[in-house]
RNA sequence: GACCCCGUAGCUCAGCUGGAUAGAGCACUCGCCUUCUAAGCGAGUGGUCGCAGGUUCGAAUCCUGCCGGGGUCGCCA
């Protein structure tokens, strides 16, 4: 049950009951009426803004319609009070019948509880990580990864279709680079001295690997063959390993994607050149110029005609180039097949995770997808913001040059996956992160997974002391009502509808903080234990008690676990 | 020059899509361990929400213009 939800029909009923009345006109827009929790616990349990919204259009003062509103809420059996407030708001204070309902209805739906049908199954593609081939993961790569993944997760539950997709750029000349690499540690591998890997070929020695298994499966074959011979063999090896490669960094954090789309494909397919024929049948394509960027124009420019899109038609700030000089197709080309392979697999919502230096393509994805949909399919991009590194305050220099980057396997063997994933969903996407290696590891309230993994080792200590026996009666929850409890209790209702906002603002970290707030609450409520024994989960001599305070452990398991899945942060038994 | 993010307590950050007296943690001061794990809890100190206008019943939140920090800007991917 959603609290909130509940309380809206309460108060739509009576608003419905005003208009029949005729202390309301008719036809009133009534969908900026919001129940919400209010700003201070004190005011009451939830509240709703009707009658200032209200206000206006209906011509009466809002103090006038929120003392009417409040005089028909409380009437109903739910509601213990509500009184108007403020500027014109309703503070209700729910009957203390009520609280019981929801945990019942909570303990019922165990793990599901907080699951939401809010998406009604619409297909929701997340695209996420799709770094190039070309290596292994680095700790740039890290937060996408996590945030990808969680977002994905969150929208899962909260009832849309999800699918998670890579994106392997797989077609460009980064791919010659990475085979001629991978050709030099091939000659390596069949014992020819290749010195110093010359610049501009990558260096890493993740392709010692590559080369050893070309020599095996080769032997010295292809030292004899034209560059274009070997040059596609190793193209395809190289990027087989390197995926591999990739796809094992990701599964040490539990990210598995469901689809990897290989650009090449698009080129092979000619999926590229249809979607580019059918856009300029429609007028959208054209030959042209683009102006140089005003300030700081590059030394190297000269004016050029290019095939261009009509971007600027769907809300861009300029067209953008489809074609290279040399007539083959640029990135850019290939985005566009993309785009409409994905609108043709029927998915209503594309989201791209993409890092804060990809904030450039935002207007463009959107202005493809209008164009290609007609405006029927949204995209959401979210940027992620650079991850800092830090030991014990000081920060972590990388060098690129020397091939000295932190790789997110790296970050991963330190600190642990969970540790990781916890710590990127700990900030919202958009602001720049600081990570600690140090402080992340410690065992304190600073460290939030810590905190929220001990609540929830808490919990459990508790069933190993109880035994699991009592757990099985029906539990009476008007039994609790210690404030502290009702914070708890108040704190669950809650959930159901923060994961509804979570979903819609595309917001995982919501997530991340509302469980470090229900940990607080549940950590305020054992220690009240310590100081009377009353309020302890086990209670001596007072079984009924005893169960129903096993239950709200129950529900609370419930919910960490649950919140901590979205996450994929995997819970604690015991610390 | 244009566009995109960020600017909230000494520090690190939330702020539920426009609501009430702006909240946590750390730091600082003071309390709480014979107990279901003190890896915890309670109390106190601390704010011109970068600045200036505007929109309205009401703005940290939306709009405009500045200031400061980061990022991006035609054939790379």
């Amino acid at each position: 049950m959603n609290l909130f939800s509940h309380v809206q029909h309460i108060v739509a009923d009576a608003l419905k009951a005003m208009t029949q009345a005729g202390e309301l006109p008719e036809g009133l827009d009534m969908s900026r009426v919001m129940v919400e929790p209010p700003r201070d616990a004190s005011h009451g349990d939830v509240a709703t803004n009707a009658a200032m919204v209200l206000s206006k259009p209906a011509g009466k003062p809002p103090r006038a319609i929120a003392d009417a509103l409040a005089v028909r809420l409380a009437a109903h059996s739910d509601i213990a009070s509500a009184e108007a407030a403020g500027p014109g708001f309703i503070n209700m204070r729910l009957a203390p019948a009520f609280w019981p309902r929801v945990m019942e209805a909570a303990l019922e739906q165990g793990d599901a509880f907080g699951h939401s049908a809010l998406g009604a199954g619409r297909k929701v593609n997340v695209e996420y990580v799709s770094a190039n081939p070309t290596g292994p993961l680095h700790v740039g790569h890290c937060r996408g990864a996590v945030f990808g993944d969680a977002l994905a997760n969150l929208l899962q539950v909260a009832g849309f279709n999800v699918l998670r997709e890579y994106y392997i750029n797989d077609a460009g000349g980064q791919i010659e680079v990475l085979a001629r690499s991978a050709f030099l540690r091939y000659r390596e591998a069949l014992g020819d001295a290749i010195g110093d890997i010359p610049a501009g070929l990558y260096p890493g020695s993740y392709l010692i690997p590559v080369g050893q298994a070309l020599a095996a499966e080769h032997g010295r074959a292809l030292l004899q063959m034209p560059d274009d011979q070997w040059l596609p063999l190793l193209r395809a090896k190289s990027i087989a390993m390197m995926m591999d490669l990739i796809r094992d960094d990701l599964a040490a954090l539990e990210i598995r994607h469901e689809v990897f789309f290989s650009e090449k494909s698009l080129h092979d397919s000619g999926a590229i050149a249809q979607t580019v024929d059918g856009l300029r049948q429609r007028g959208l394509v054209y030959q042209g110029s683009l102006p140089p960027p005003k300030g700081e124009v590059p030394e190297d420019w000269e004016d050029r005609e290019q095939t261009l899109f009509k971007a600027t038609d769907f809300g861009d700030d300029i067209d953008r180039p489809l074609m290279k000089s040399d007539g083959s197709y640029t990135y850019f080309a290939a985005d566009v097949a993309y785009a409409r392979d994905k609108i043709e697999r029927g998915f209503s919502e594309l989201i791209f995770v993409l890092g804060a230096d990809h904030g450039g393509y935002v207007k463009r994805l959107q202005a493809v997808a209008s164009a290609l949909s007609g405006g029927k399919v949204d995209v959401v991009v979210r940027l992620c913001q650079l991850v800092k590194l830090f030991r014990a305050g000081e920060p972590v220099r990388m060098s690129k040059r020397a091939g000295e980057f932190v790789t997110l396997r790296d970050v991963v063997e330190e600190v642990g996956p969970d540790v990781v994933r916890f710590m990127m969903l700990y900030r919202k996407n958009d602001a720049a992160l600081d990570f600690d290696f140090q402080k992340v590891t410690e065992q304190s309230r600073e460290n939030p997974v810590c905190y929220v993994q001990y609540a929830h080792a808490r919990v459990n200590s508790v069933f190993r002391k109880a035994g699991e026996s009592l757990t099985h009666e029906k539990p009476d929850f008007s039994l609790l009502t210690d404030p502290a409890e009702l914070d708890v209790i108040r704190r669950i209702a809650q959930y159901p509808r923060m994961v509804e906002a979570a979903a819609l603002a595309h917001e995982p970290h919501r997530i991340a903080f509302y469980l470090y707030e229900l940990a607080s609450d549940f950590h305020s409520l054992w220690n009240k234990g310590k100081d009377s024994p009353q309020l302890r989960f086990i209670v001596e001599d007072e079984p009924k008690l005893t169960v129903a305070r096993l239950a709200l452990l129950r529900v609370i398991r419930y919910v960490l676990g649950n919140g901590l899945n979205i996450l994929g942060v995997r819970p604690v038994e015991e610390m």
